[in-house]
DNA sequence: CGTATGGATTGACTTAAGTCAACGACAACG
DNA sequence: CGTTGTCGTTGACTTAAGTCAATCCATACG
């Protein structure tokens, strides 16, 4: 069996694939490793298929004309990128990087395409994939023009406690940096952002340790986007 | 024949249906008719299905808090909205409204996930449809957080005269203060930039018609997001 | 024909967040 | 054990764009 079949066939888009199909599939994909920092491809090539990751972590992102980074997504495991070319045609629409030492497989897109007209489980299963992607651009944009740079935050730190089990201690997964990245500002603001929320008993930062200290009030920062006080 | 049956057999959506499905499709749809102002859905409203507009002009926006508003899309006759829960389930992600008087077709869920399973064509339709708004809103996030208003207002003004036939003279769809609303910021930024860019001869504004006087310089400033001077 | 009404503009002021630069902490490594 | 590099923090300053309020303009309307 392949190594991957498991993690492929556990995945929201190839879900309920017969096995058949599945090991079929795996036979046409290309495995694909990444250092840290390197590139997967770029904005603007030409592509000719989808990556699912398998290991490690991936940001997608958009660069300006000065260099700052705006992150769109960042992928772990079984999370399908690079999608959009597949059915749309033409090029990718942003830059791929693998933030740590990562894997991926690479499915060349007439497979895809021959897969999903014959198989129309999988074409829903690529809709709904696609839908939760708009969806989370959707929150995505709010956030970004609706709400500032606190609101944002305290909105992804309750994001990331949902995510781990609401625990009251969450673990960021990636360096500040990156995390300043993905909320559209820089790591300096980000910062000062972090020291106020601590001063306001909000959180309590250790590292990448944060400790969600008042709920309600992460709640309507996250809501109303305005800090309440200093 | 259905008197939407051109202006359906030649959306993105349904094209290469054929005439029988198109007729089948039509009599499930259930026409509806806005006033100006008048809401469609709003958000975190339980969806049963997807509309196409046939007629007037739909805004897709978010609301902040405090009032503010974001346009994520603005459509017009022959584009569907409302996809996003057909497919992920759940509620709409955003608030739909008439901005002047509409019609729309509504197509119920069930008819929609039965007609895309048994036709792959469709789906492929529908996953091109998501590419593309996937697409968009990577363009939009990049220029809502990338660029300042001034770039974001040129990128938007050479958009609109690629799609007038690359006419020198564009004619604004929407009123300033929609335009605001979609370039995330507000009308009387909006009117200032408008102002400066005239001033340095980048445009020439009268009303809703506005004159690209100096493309390059439009180039320039909707790529590197930045004004150069005044 | 005067007057509402909505859309657009302008001015004075405030503010969130970016820039630039220095510094601190910490781990990895030779 | 010091050196190097990455990551994060802090301070002083600048700036883009938002707020609030007044005014203008055109069109529609009684």
């Amino acid at each position: 069996m392949h190594p991957y079949a498991e993690l492929i066939s556990g995945t929201l888009l190839f879900e309920g694939l017969a096995d058949g199909h599945v090991n079929e599939l795996l036979g046409i994909a290309v495995e694909k490793a990444y250092e840290k920092n390197e590139m997967i491809f770029m904005e603007g090539d030409r592509a000719s298929g989808l990556y699912v990751s398998t290991d490690g972590m991936i940001k997608i992102y958009k660069l300006s004309q000065e260099g700052k980074e705006q992150i769109l997504h960042i992928f772990g495991p079984g999370e399908p990128f690079g999608e959009v070319p597949v059915f749309s045609g033409g090029t990718f629409p942003a830059h791929a990087e693998a933030i740590v030492k990562s894997r991926a497989l690479f499915f060349p897109r007439d497979a895809l395409v021959g897969l999903i007209t014959g198989n129309p489980a999988i074409a829903l299963n690529m809709l709904a994939v696609m839908s939760m992607r708009l969806r989370r651009f959707t929150v995505q944009i709010e956030n970004l023009t609706l709400k500032e740079v606190p609101g944002r935050l305290a909105a992804y730190l309750l994001m990331l406690a949902s995510e781990q089990n609401n625990n009251k201690v969450v673990r960021l997964n990636i360096s500040k940096a990156h995390l300043a990245g993905f909320l559209g500002t820089i790591p300096e603001t980000l910062s000062r952002m972090l020291a106020r929320m601590a001063n306001l008993n909000l959180i309590h930062v250790a590292g990448r340790e944060i400790k969600l200290l008042d709920m309600d009030g992460l709640s309507a920062l996250a809501e109303s986007g305005k800090i309440v006080d200093l």
